[in-house]
DNA sequence: TCGATAAAGATAACTATTATCATCATAAAA
DNA sequence: TTTTATGATGATAATAGTTATCTTTATCGA
């Protein structure tokens, strides 16, 4: 695996953000300051770097893929409302579901771990409270 | 949501089966029952199962969606190898991870979470001992 | 049985992703 | 430093998976 400028703008955009971003999301971004970069290559790119484990490829029940610039292991949330994708930092319990994480990846020789919880997040649950009973919000639209 | 002999085929189907088929592996095997079955009723119903919660949609890295009959939490394993994914059943450490899990829900308030492990299986492991530095498989065919 | 509504089947349209290929960049050797 | 081999890019075509549309058929309560 050859350096390339490319390569190397994409994973730093991944890494600069917290959130969970599609190939044209990233793609979008860095055309800004890139206008020739092309969108395979952010694919192409993405995929590698996954491979090689040096980010993660999102286990989601969405239909884009989503890449995470922290390819440890930690977890998820995916609003069934808005659709977006949190990390889960400091969650109660964490250290705790860590430890037996740890235990299991021991016994079973596997090398990695995605937990994705589902329910509604935290913004979705304000807004229900105040408008009760609208039209449901697209499910896809921003993956957080 | 009325009832429809198709909708009650293609959970029945499913829920025979201990993989995770994808819409259009269900959609084969029940062609051969219902000629007639088209694709887009599949996805459609598949799609509404889920929704109602009848049905899980799994939360998986590959490129097509999968489902499974089985709405209870419990976990997943994908194999690096060949793709497939398998329940994890009598895992070391299950009900150690189960309560943990059972109170991250409680505390949360989330509904449901999915736990997708990463490695490679028993078989791959066998077949890589057998023969060595072949080329490697195909990575979504047979999505168990 | 009739009427309103939901679902199916067939197919078109769409979106996300992957493959192709000519050109350009990188890195190591001469 | 040229040369050479290889890897990566950009542009675009092709593919696969999924969703939308629309007409016909099935379901279910009145």
């Amino acid at each position: 695996m050859n350096h390339s400028t490319q390569r190397d703008a994409i994973l730093a955009e991944l890494r600069s953000l917290t959130c969970h971003p599609t190939a044209d999301e990233l793609h979008a971004r860095l055309r800004n300051r890139m206008p020739r970069l092309s969108l395979g290559t952010v694919y192409r790119n993405l995929e590698l770097l996954a491979e090689h484990r040096v980010i993660l490829k999102l286990a989601t029940a969405g239909s884009q893929k989503r890449f995470d610039g922290n390819a440890d292991p930690h977890h998820h949330m995916r609003c069934d409302s808005c659709g977006r994708i949190r990390d889960m930092h400091g969650m109660p319990h964490d250290g705790e579901l860590e430890a037996v994480l740890v235990k299991i990846l021991a016994s079973t020789g596997c090398h990695a771990y995605q937990l994705e919880l589902a329910g509604v997040c935290d913004e979705c649950r304000g807004k229900a409270v105040q408008r009760t009973n609208r039209t449901k919000r697209g499910g896809e639209k921003n993956g957080g």
